[in-house]
DNA sequence: CGCGACGTTGATTTGCCTCAACGATTGTGG
DNA sequence: CCACAATCGTTGAGGCAAATCAACGTCGCG
């Protein structure tokens, strides 16, 4: 059941048995149907989770009353409000299955459990974070460089699969403009 | 010399005496000259570099052959490709002083080494990535959810001594924009 | 079957860019 | 110490990419 979450670990870091039983113990599998809630505004976010099957996206209501998609959380990546889960106030965001997804889950007092009885972790998530800020800072990079629909033909290229799978509207939210344009740039070939 | 970093790790965790020691044999300080490069396109990055005086710019140049902005390092941040640094790739940033500054460089080898000695900093640096993380993630946020103008004064207002620091065009690039719409905007009142 | 969610298409508007010319300030060599 | 160049900032005219507004298809599901 958490075999996936343990493959990634080791890819980052070495696990001895003792230790791989440890992470074992301290997460816990979560379902979630399509269109549930992980999290919404207002509440304070308790965990950190790792999806190993289905798509969960972070989202917001900007100013002018629409969705805001921030991020994906696909398979192998962690998905979480690392604001509110460090500083304990209250998230502004929505987080939600896009489809029926398997998540493996650590609160935040059994994560810190699990760093001071295995310290690898911290290492683990420091690359995990890295990774993490190198691909926002490069996604900042190409909503600058790139014109809206270059970006959509860059993102269609390297995930193909996953363009698929979503509706229209949220790729267009992700990418940062409006389904029509989407709509547009899809007609023209 | 080298207070400004243990005075900021010691905000994250606590650090014994011995271990301070060790963070300090670990580092040295580096002073670089206003225009100065620290890095530039086609070099491997070798090291990490926290500024402890002046403001750093880390940026590259856009298919237009204008110069994009895509971070500051000021006082207490740290700056480098970590992308080159951790693959061992070519680059293809500049880093710059913007200012006359004074910064605290530690190399790859010489930070796996005091990861190793000093575990805690294994902590530190995830802490540290989770900031820099949510920070980018928020400007991304900012990038859409605010006209041009908007998110020049929400950024003005945020660091008002910042923005009389650096030339305008710098300022510009790094919140998307043009110059010429800077001056725009300053012009209306 | 009917309704709601999603996608398409066209007309009009707008925020910001580009291009261009012209100040102001700084720095450098004669 | 002055002259002249760079560098940086201002201002205006015209253009364009994408947004907005609006109306109309289409599919899936209760």
């Amino acid at each position: 059941m958490t075999d996936s979450l343990i493959t990634h670990i080791k890819k980052f870091v070495p696990l001895t048995d003792t230790e791989t039983a440890e992470v074992a113990k301290a997460v816990k599998p979560v379902a979630i149907k399509r269109k549930q809630f992980l999290l919404q505004p207002g509440e304070i976010c308790r965990g950190n989770y790792f999806v190993s099957k289905g798509v969960m996206r972070l989202y917001f209501i900007n100013k002018n009353g629409q969705e805001q998609i921030t991020m994906f959380g696909i398979e192998n990546w962690w998905i979480t409000d690392y604001d509110s889960l460090e500083t304990g106030k209250p998230s502004h965001y929505y987080i939600q299955a896009v489809e029926d997804a398997e998540l493996i889950g650590i609160s935040k007092t059994d994560l810190e459990e699990l760093l001071i009885k295995v310290p690898k972790m911290e290492r683990y998530f420091r690359l995990i974070m890295q990774k993490a800020f190198t691909a926002t800072m490069r996604r900042i990079e190409y909503f600058r460089d790139q014109s809206d629909e270059e970006r959509y033909r860059i993102f269609a290229g390297m995930f193909p699969g996953f363009v698929q799978r979503i509706p229209q509207y949220m790729l267009a939210s992700y990418l940062g403009f409006t389904p029509q344009f989407l709509s547009k740039i899809r007609g023209k070939k």
